[in-house]
DNA sequence: GTCCGTAGTGTCAGTCACCGACATTAACAC
DNA sequence: GTGTTAATGTCGGTGACTGACACTACGGAC
């Protein structure tokens, strides 16, 4: 019954998260989701290529915010203070994503094999902003190397923004920023 | 019979890498490699965790050369310029593992799975050299922006060295950092 | 030399992630 | 109603990985 198609990968989405959250990720199954969402584990399958990928939705609207961000900041800015821009841009909606967020970094942390996937969407995420500078006109090598560094730093500041609750992540990126200018600048 | 059991290890790692590179990984079963390295696959999965570790013994070198680089950087130097001399003496050490790195990084580089693999090892020493610098008194979260930071910048480097054969890893070192420099400065 | 503990291996049976091929059904257009 | 299409169900299979148990080579104690 193809009841629209969105509505069992919604259903599948929330029943991996929430037996993943019960048992655990490697004491689940990939047929236990599908029977909680009221499908076949082959129609798990066709909606998510493995059994973590279903954890990530959340990662595919980021690479979205992100490219966004870049392309609302005009060519003219330099490779290093245009993705510092579009990470000031990006900051209210990882915001507001906060509370799924802390959630899932919460499975992650504890299975290497998501821990391992999240890795990789890193560094897609840093080759994609690369590819991105480069478009505008940077150097292929400048544009590699403020993609990693930048990222890098908003993702130190997002663990540092998780690890003190209630403050605001802006404060966390500009801190970040800051203290890597101080250091890398002598 | 456990003929040293060091051997079967290497019989096994130098038959796998063979295999993956004459038919690519994913055309591999784990069974052909203990087969070619005259093991049973069960023995296989007693030296290595699972099909994509194989490959990775020279990122466990690499986190030792880590490790005691660092350890031989006396404790006064602060962080930054700690990990930078650190670096200094890790370069030499990569660049006689050279080609066997450029080997690897073909195959790595043209299949997911590893790529993955790649990227969690490599937050893993990132992770590993945060640790390593607070233990010689730097502020965590100090010691995780530059142990990410200047990692990537090496990892950067790397990148650069291999695309242009023939030229000194310390260079593109020396080029990337003044490089960053120069950004994250202003 | 015999005995014995240990480490490395073989064997077997099983679980589970994942995939190809084909049949089926709901919804929608006409 | 009929045809089309997209999503699903069904079936069978492959291959990564694991637990349990038996076996065999080696080293040392005596």
């Amino acid at each position: 019954m193809p009841r629209s198609g969105k509505e069992a990968r919604a259903r599948l989405e929330q029943a991996a998260l929430e037996l993943y959250l019960e048992h655990g990720f490697d004491a689940v199954t990939t047929a236990e989701i599908a029977a909680r969402a009221g499908v076949t584990e082959r129609t798990y399958f066709r909606h998510f290529p493995d059994k973590r990928e279903v954890l990530f939705e959340g990662e595919r609207r980021l690479t979205g915010w992100v490219t966004e961000a870049l392309a609302a900041v005009p060519d003219e800015v330099a490779p290093w203070p245009a993705m510092r821009r579009a990470i000031d841009l990006i900051v209210p909606s990882l915001e507001e994503s906060g509370r799924a967020g802390n959630r899932l970094a919460a499975i992650v942390a504890t299975t290497p094999a998501l821990r391992e996937r999240a890795a990789a969407k890193e560094a897609n995420l840093v080759a994609l902003v690369a590819g991105l500078l480069v478009e505008r006109g940077a150097p292929a090598d400048e544009a590699d190397l403020v993609a990693l560094t930048e990222w890098g730093v908003l993702a130190h500041a997002i663990r540092t923004w998780r690890a003190a609750p209630g403050t605001p992540l802006q404060r966390h990126v500009d801190r970040a920023f800051a203290l890597l200018g101080g250091l890398a600048g002598a």
